[in-house]
DNA sequence: TATTAGCACTCCTCACAAATGAGTGCTAAT
DNA sequence: ATTAGCACTCATTTGTGAGGAGTGCTAATA
């Protein structure tokens, strides 16, 4: 069922309008602005087509039509293979984004702020995820007589750490021996596999040891184990009150609710991890609060290895050539900046 | 000019009502749902005077009368000193709340999160502020060849970690010798103090020591200066749209784009330091977008030196009665578990 | 003197109808 | 295959009139 050029025409004519106005176009506007070079009733016909084919729909009898979900998707996946990336940083925003930022969430937290700013959409961002990382070295600290502090260096950059309340004061030279211990054993691997493979094994061993570390090691493996979260970070909510399609009161709620549900966000943005530029288009998201959203998102990655995810969610009507390339640039740029600043 | 007993009646029973139905009230409707024993005739002239006198607004001629944010403020300091602190905390959501919480950040969101649920408005919290708790002590962790980490810990029991870019690699030795320099002078002190009087005065001893000391030193008490961040936690926003008088797209905008300035809300609730239950009502508030708005905080504490805040934003005409008691509560429970579980 | 009943007046809100206009679908001519 | 023409549809806008909640004033009442 491939269109014709002339159809192609068309189609591409009324999203690009519907992008820009929200409005539903009608054949006469379109012969009127876009120069097709036949007439409106011409058009109308091949509108009339395309609604039949599944590509446009009509709000109402007597209105123009817009584009639906289906439309978006072939414009698309047409775009998509065309568009270069097209840089969009200066060395002065760089050194803006990582000036006072010796965390790596606050550079991913920025990120997220330009990328809104940028898109005039709402950005999302999610930091390294320490789980599938590899693990390059884990310290002790000692915080005070009942807590300690387990530090977590990981290949992506990433430093995590986690407090412990303990039972008992450990003393200095358990510690050292604990830290050792677990650095050799679980240097290399990952949280993940950690959890599946080395917490038995590790049990196992620790019958030849003094009795203070039998009693620690399972609680710091166990820190290690809920080590699940990654956060999420996101900006330009409100962006979503510039769109006329969002004038409704319950759509806004509804929009603004489901974003203000971090953790459901971030379980959908995890759920898939392929890599690349991912477009979902209005139905085709799971979420009731979204269908009328797309999100594109691309994962930021350091030689390959995917570390975390950076995106952008708005309208279905959305500009998504200039989002899809801002999104891959941002991408990469973090990516590098990851790399450079904190490995 | 003090109201005499029939005005406050009149003026309560106004509010009551205002509060629940956010509709303009008039004098018959008042006589029939109160039982003032007099006539709406009455009423009405009473509601004449107190709108003479600023406690009453008309939103057009022939409408009923709204309460006024001089109203609130009066009804607000009458309240204040009769409300009683009713406890809210069961231990079942204390555990709830106390599970996986090492630190001391999620415990502070997670009741941010509650006191939203608890009141219907938008909750906010900050966490406990470096600057101002008194240094416990210092000690730095290496995490790879150019990078160590700072970690902090308060009196207030928090800790705060850092983690530095180093020019070059620093061994394990000169690290401990700075460890110790740095808790001797520093262990006692506050950030703030650091910030003004220390940063000379070390930089000074200095130069009795050796190289790679004078070099990493200044970084790391530069590190300490910037840690001006606390963060600002926040749950409940989308509660706004549950008000009538947020059913304004423009005001709902204005509203939710505010709240997103996480850097001016810090920076708007770390302004007053003052201890005890804080009640801005309206055109009290400084910020535009909040002149309809009435905040309620609190500081939360621990043997009475205050660690941070929490409170409560909604509309002026909101249930200040149940709100500053619940905010109160909050405060008094988060002091206790800070102290129980943190220190 | 304070309270109340009565009534004219104000102004918002809602419902209904008519006018407007953008757009479609069909038919017949090119 | 394309186009001009025209009747028809339907959301939106505008205008009008009725209804109703509430006020403010005046005169009667306790």
């Amino acid at each position: 069922m491939a269109l014709d050029k002339r159809k192609l025409q068309v189609l591409h004519a009324i999203i690009q309008s519907y992008i820009i106005t929200a409005e539903p176009i009608g054949s006469r506007t379109i012969s009127k602005k876009f120069d097709l070079g036949v007439s409106s009733a011409t058009i109308r016909n091949e509108m009339s087509d395309l609604e039949e084919l599944g590509f446009l729909v009509k709000p109402h009898t007597s209105s123009g039509r817009i584009p639906s979900d289906k439309a978006y998707r072939l414009y698309v996946n047409t775009i998509v293979p065309m568009i270069d990336i097209d840089p969009l940083f200066s060395k002065l925003q760089i050194d803006a984004l990582m000036d006072n930022d010796e965390h790596i969430e606050n550079l991913v937290e920025n990120m997220a702020k330009l990328l809104s700013k940028v898109t005039n959409y709402t950005a999302i961002a999610i930091s390294p995820q320490v789980n599938k990382s590899t693990i390059k070295s884990i310290q002790l600290v000692t915080i005070d007589e009942s807590r300690i502090m387990v530090v977590l260096v990981t290949d992506s950059g990433v430093v995590k750490n986690k407090i412990l309340k303990l039972e008992e004061e450990i003393d200095y030279h358990t510690l050292g021996i604990i830290t050792n211990f677990l650095n050799t054993e679980l240097r290399g691997h990952t949280v993940d596999e950690i959890n599946k493979d080395f917490s038995e094994k590790i049990t196992k061993e620790l019958y030849s040891m003094s009795s203070p570390i039998i009693k620690i090691m399972p609680i710091i493996i166990n820190s290690l184990e809920g080590n699940e979260e990654s956060s999420l970070y996101m900006d330009g909510v409100t962006n979503i009150f510039n769109f006329p399609e969002y004038n409704d009161m319950n759509r806004a709620k509804e929009f603004l609710s489901f974003m203000e549900d971090k953790e459901n966000l971030l379980a959908m943005l995890l759920r898939d991890n392929s890599e690349g530029i991912k477009v979902m288009i209005g139905t085709e998201n799971q979420h009731e609060a979204i269908k009328t959203c797309s999100v594109i998102t691309t994962d930021y990655n350091i030689d390959g290895k995917i570390i975390g995810k950076i995106g952008v969610i708005g309208p279905t009507r959305m500009d998504y050539e200039k989002v899809i390339n801002s999104v891959k640039s941002f991408s990469l740029e973090l990516g590098d900046l990851v790399d450079k600043y904190f490995l």
